[in-house]
DNA sequence: GTTGACTTCCAAAACGTTTTGGTTGATCTT
DNA sequence: AAGATCAACCAAAACGTTTTGGAAGTCAAC
C-alpha cells in the first residue's frame, strides 16, 4: 500500500537507496539492506506496476488475440494452452491479456490499438491465416511475436506447429494400406494455415496413390460443419469408406451422420487434436496430435526468446504428428 | 510513436492544451481542437499507456485467476464466456489478464500479487469455492470483485450464478414423475459451491419423494471422472435407472459407462452446461442451462457497476436454469 | 477606462518508480 | 600526508501523461 517514498522516509533513508536495496544492488550495505527488506515486508509494499512500467518503458504485458467466429471460438483445449502460456511468462514479470476481436473491428484493429498504445511489449497470434496481415503489421511495427501456426508470408517469423500436412499425408496412405480407395477429407475454412495445409496433406497423399480428389467437403470447424460435410459425402454416389477429419469437433459432428445412415458404422474416420474427450465418443475416436509437451510453455518460451532478440529463424518449431488410435480408424475391411 | 512532448512542439502548442484538445474539453478552441486531431492522426500519435495509468491511479486491467485442477481447466466454454466478458470490458477501456495459478502456489497468493502491486482495478472470480479465501481477502483490500458462483461467505458481493439447487430438483422430481425410483447423483467436487448447489437440489428432490440419497457419488468434473462414477453406480446392485449429473462433461463421460454395461441403454440422464457438443453425442444429451444471455457480458457489466461503486446487494444476479431437452432423458419407462 | 465575464491558452506539479552521476568519509598506498 | 581507492549513500532527472491554478487577451457593460 505504502509507496517508496513514505517507506524511505519511515527508514531515514534516500528513496534512491530503499528502491536499490530491494533490488540487490551491491551499493547498498547488507545491514541495510536487510532493514530495508524488513520495513518493506512490515509495511506489505510493492512497487507500484504503472510507475515502474513507465520509467523501464515496458509494459509487461502480452497480448493474443482471440478470433471471433460466429459462435465458436476455437477448439476446447484453448484455454488449457493459453494457461500454460501464461503461466510460463508470469514467471518472467510479463501477464497475458486475451483480446477478443469485437465485431465490426478486424483484427488488425485489435492489433493496432494494442501495439499503438504502447500497451503491450509482446503478441501472440493463434490461428493464423495463410495470408495474416496481422504479420505484416507487427513486423513493420517491430513488435515481437509468435504465432501458432506458420502462414504463407515470405517473412521470417517465430512459430510454433504442427506438421499437418505430413501427418494428413500420412492419415490417409494408411487408410489406403487398409484398403480403402475411396478416403474423403472434411476441410476447415482454407484461410486458415492449418486448415490448408491438413488439406494439401489428403491430397498429395490421394496423389500418391492415383485416386481422384473430388471426396472432399470444407465446412465450418464445428461439430455442426462436420456433421454437414459429412452428411453430404455420405449421399454421393460413390461415398467414401473412410474420412479423414480436419479437427476431432469436425470428427465428432462426422461421427453423428455416420449413426444416422446406414452402413454408417461401417465407416472409418480419423480426426485432430486429440480432444480429451475423443476417449468418450461413439465409436471413441482415432486422432492424431502434435508431439512436443506443453504446447503452451513453448509458445511462451519461444516468445521469451523472441523478446531477448534472438533472430525468428532460430525460432521456429515444426512438430511432428503422432497417430492416436482408438476404434474410429478401424472399422471395416473395404474391398476394393 | 511519437508522444506529447513532441507533438506539442511541431504545432507550436503547450503539451496541456494538446492533452485537452484530444481528450475534448471546452477550453481549446474549435479550429485548435482540429489542428490538433489532425497532427495527432497524422503522427500515428497514441497516449502511453503506462504514463496515463500512473497519472489516473488506474491500471485498467482486470485479472481472472483461471482455476489449476490438474489436467483439466474448466468447462470447453469457458474461454468463450471469458472473450465476451473482455469483450464487454475493453469497451470500458479495461482489459482482461488471465491469471493461472502456478503450481506450488495458491489462488489467494494469486490475488496477492495482482492487488498488492496495484496492477489491477478489479478482480473475476471462477469456480467459487464455498468457502473462498479469494472473497476475503479482496474484500479486506477494497478491490471491486464479482464471481461466478455465489459463496458460502456472510460478506456480500456481487456475483453471478445459475439457481443449480432448483434445477437439479426439478430434473429430479421429472425423473420422478416419469416413474424412476431410483434416481442416482454423480457429484461434482464438493468444495466448489455450484458442486455442493447441484447436489443439494438432487437430495432435496430424493427428500421430497421420500426416496433414499444413498446413490451419489462424488468424482472429479471431467468426462473420466463421469465414467467412473457412472460405471460404480451401474454395478451396484441396487442400480439406478436414472441419473443427475453435475456437469455435461461428466455426463457425456458416464454415457460411455451407459453404452459398456449391459441394459445400460435403458438408463435415462441429464446434464448440465448445454456444451454444444451435447447435440452430437450418442445418444444426445439432454442437459438444463442458465438463462439470461450472453453470461460473459453480464458478468462485464456486473463487474463496472461494482467499480462505479454500486452497492454488492444490488449486483447479485440468481438465473433460473431451463431444460434443453434431447435423447438421454427418456430413454425407458421404468416400472416402479 | 475600469470592472467583470469569458475565451483560450499554458507553466508547473503530480503520479511512483529507476537510473545517472555524483558526494562523503573511511581506508589503503606510497 | 597527499593521493588513490572503495563502500555507502543520495539529489535530481527522467519516463509521458493529466490536472491544477492561473495568465493573457477580448469583449461588453457601466
Amino acid at each position: 500500500m505504502a509507496n517508496l517514498k513514505q517507506l524511505a522516509q519511515s527508514l531515514g533513508l534516500s528513496i534512491t537507496t530503499v528502491s536499490r536495496a530491494l533490488d540487490g544492488y551491491a551499493d547498498v550495505s547488507a545491514t541495510t539492506r536487510e532493514r530495508v527488506r524488513q520495513a518493506a515486508k512490515q509495511a506489505g509494499y510493492h512497487p507500484n506496476a504503472s510507475a515502474r512500467r513507465l520509467r523501464k518503458q515496458r509494459a509487461e504485458l502480452v497480448a493474443v488475440t482471440l478470433p471471433s467466429e460466429p459462435g465458436h471460438i476455437g477448439p476446447a483445449h484453448f484455454l488449457e494452452m493459453l494457461s500454460g502460456c501464461a503461466e510460463h511468462l508470469a514467471a518472467a514479470g510479463l501477464n497475458l491479456v486475451i483480446a477478443p476481436v469485437p465485431s465490426g473491428e478486424s483484427e488488425l484493429d485489435m492489433c493496432r490499438r494494442f501495439v499503438d498504445g504502447q500497451r503491450v511489449d509482446a503478441m501472440l497470434l493463434v490461428r493464423t491465416k495463410r495470408h495474416d496481415e496481422r504479420v505484416e503489421f507487427l513486423q513493420s511495427r517491430g513488435i515481437p511475436f509468435v504465432t501458432n501456426g506458420r502462414t504463407e508470408s515470405t517473412i521470417q517469423h517465430a512459430f510454433i506447429d504442427g506438421d499437418g500436412l505430413s501427418g494428413f499425408r500420412r492419415a490417409t496412405l494408411r487408410f489406403y494400406d487398409a484398403g480403402h480407395r475411396r478416403i474423403g477429407h472434411i476441410a476447415g475454412p482454407q484461410a486458415y494455415f492449418f486448415a490448408h495445409e491438413r488439406k494439401k496433406g489428403w491430397e498429395a497423399a490421394m496423389n500418391d496413390c492415383a485416386l481422384p480428389t473430388d471426396l472432399c467437403i470444407e465446412q465450418a470447424p464445428t461439430e455442426q460443419g462436420g456433421y454437414e460435410a459429412a452428411l453430404e459425402l455420405l449421399n454421393r454416389p460413390d461415398r467414401p469408406t473412410a474420412l479423414v477429419c480436419a479437427t476431432d469437433e469436425m470428427a465428432i459432428g462426422a461421427l453423428r451422420a455416420l449413426r444416422e445412415v446406414d452402413g454408417g458404422d461401417l465407416i472409418s474416420l480419423i480426426g485432430h487434436d486429440d480432444l480429451p474427450i475423443g476417449a468418450f465418443t461413439s465409436p471413441s475416436l482415432s486422432t492424431m496430435r502434435m508431439t512436443g509437451g506443453n504446447l503452451g510453455h513453448s509458445f511462451a518460451s519461444l516468445l521469451l526468446r523472441t523478446i531477448a532478440g534472438e533472430p525468428p529463424e532460430t525460432l521456429q518449431e515444426l512438430h511432428a504428428i503422432e497417430f492416436v488410435d482408438r476404434d474410429s480408424h478401424h472399422r471395416s475391411s473395404p474391398v476394393a
